[in-house]
DNA sequence: TCATGATGTTTGTTATAACAAAATTATGAA
DNA sequence: TTCATAATTTTGTTATAACAAACATCATGA
């Protein structure tokens, strides 16, 4: 990623937009999604902004961003932290998730091409050949290329958006947990479900895919969440 | 409004929280709601700080949150503005509000106590005594109150704020719709049907009368919207 | 009249320093 | 040891200045 072969850290001039807030916003987005940084762990702005070689102006805008999207949390006056694991906080974000994803779905599923249905099959292929070789960061990067593939349909950028922020918050918050939870052969049954309502033009029926797909996360998501709390 | 009886400018003095940021958020965010801004005014943050009597980072920091939310649009790399009447942003928006608020509502429902149903009741009272007067401002007002009290039933913060940022979207852009807009009753049905869906423990009937007053009022600010488009 | 290029102005972004408030550590007594 | 309090350090916020890019204006040429 940012073509950073070698272990140094990350550096502003790997920008190609040329806001620097966004550079910290999509980094720190970047290591929340990747599990670098423990539930609890502190992300003082002048940290944040040495680490990526920023002022403390771009580097406050990203973490106040991504409070609000609520990535981060804020547990005093002057301390946000990467937040701990919360079924609560799961709950809501997956009651959302089943809303907004399924209105992305029904509403995108009519315009759906065959180029589209071609991508979700090779895609489809793709986790399932992650999953069997035991390469969990790229299924789950792919099955999210998966989902936003048909998200897109529908041509609202303001719910797109709504969404990522939603996928963000549920994966920086359980990240830890992924390996576990997609040992188990996660959501092939109801991608190929979704592809075949797209084939037949049947827009409820992916729909209901989608749904099932969110749902079968959740509880898996959640069965592993109660067991870590458990053992701890 | 905080105090301002006076007809100067506000001043962040007025503000509460120790924080300038929210004050100038909150302050542009009324004026958009408010309909101080016609279509196409341009902000630009050493203007709007100038009148908030704040520095150039508070304003900075509240325009870009406000954009991000929608309410306001880039349209160059150096402009923004108070978004055109957009019938696409329209019906994006009023999905997502279906989706999020019917979520909201129904799983609100069930947590109603006596003393929420008699507060609704006083709101729609106090709505239709505000519609036959006349006062618009004041019946919005309470309609807000009115379907944010049900909303916070189910307490779910964050579904919470990503309801008010819709809220927000749809306000500033078509705030001078609102008068021809209110004309018609607003709402009082389908807020009595909502009322009744609470008493009998009836969510999904809640939802249905919710979502009724949702299309309703998509409906007419479409054709208030049309119609003046039409005559522009 | 219209296109085009130069020039000056406006504007978003960022680094920095200063300030106040919070968080942390040290200190003391019970 | 434990808890409260004082001293110290850390930290978020904000105003400001500098810079570069975008924008506006105007002159020049066809």
């Amino acid at each position: 990623m940012n073509g950073n072969t070698t272990g140094e850290e990350s550096s502003a001039s790997d920008l190609q937009s040329g806001r620097l807030s966004d550079f910290a916003y999509s980094s720190i987005k970047e290591q929340l999604t990747r599990g670098v940084y423990k539930p609890g762990h502190k992300l003082p702005i002048r940290t944040v902004a040495e680490m990526l070689n920023v002022g403390a102006t771009p580097a406050r805008e990203a973490i106040n961003r991504l409070v609000f999207e609520g990535a981060l949390v804020m547990v005093g006056p002057k301390t946000v932290i990467v937040p701990h694991l919360d079924l609560a906080a799961l709950y809501e974000v997956t009651q959302m998730r089943l809303a907004l994803e399924g209105l992305a779905t029904e509403k995108g599923a009519p315009c759906a091409t065959n180029a589209v249905i071609d991508k979700l099959l090779a895609l489809q292929e793709k986790i399932t050949l992650s999953l069997n070789e035991k390469r969990y960061a790229d299924a789950l990067h792919d099955n999210k290329e998966f989902h936003f593939t048909i998200y897109r349909l529908c041509e609202m950028p303001h719910l797109l958006s709504t969404i990522e922020a939603l996928w963000l918050r549920v994966g920086a918050s359980f990240h830890d947990l992924y390996p576990e939870f997609a040992e188990a052969k996660y959501g092939v049954h109801n991608h190929l479900a979704a592809i075949e309502g797209l084939v037949d033009k049947d827009p409820s029926a992916v729909r209901a895919a989608m749904e099932n797909d969110i749902r079968d996360g959740y509880r898996r998501l959640k069965k592993a969440a109660q067991e870590r709390l458990k053992r701890q």
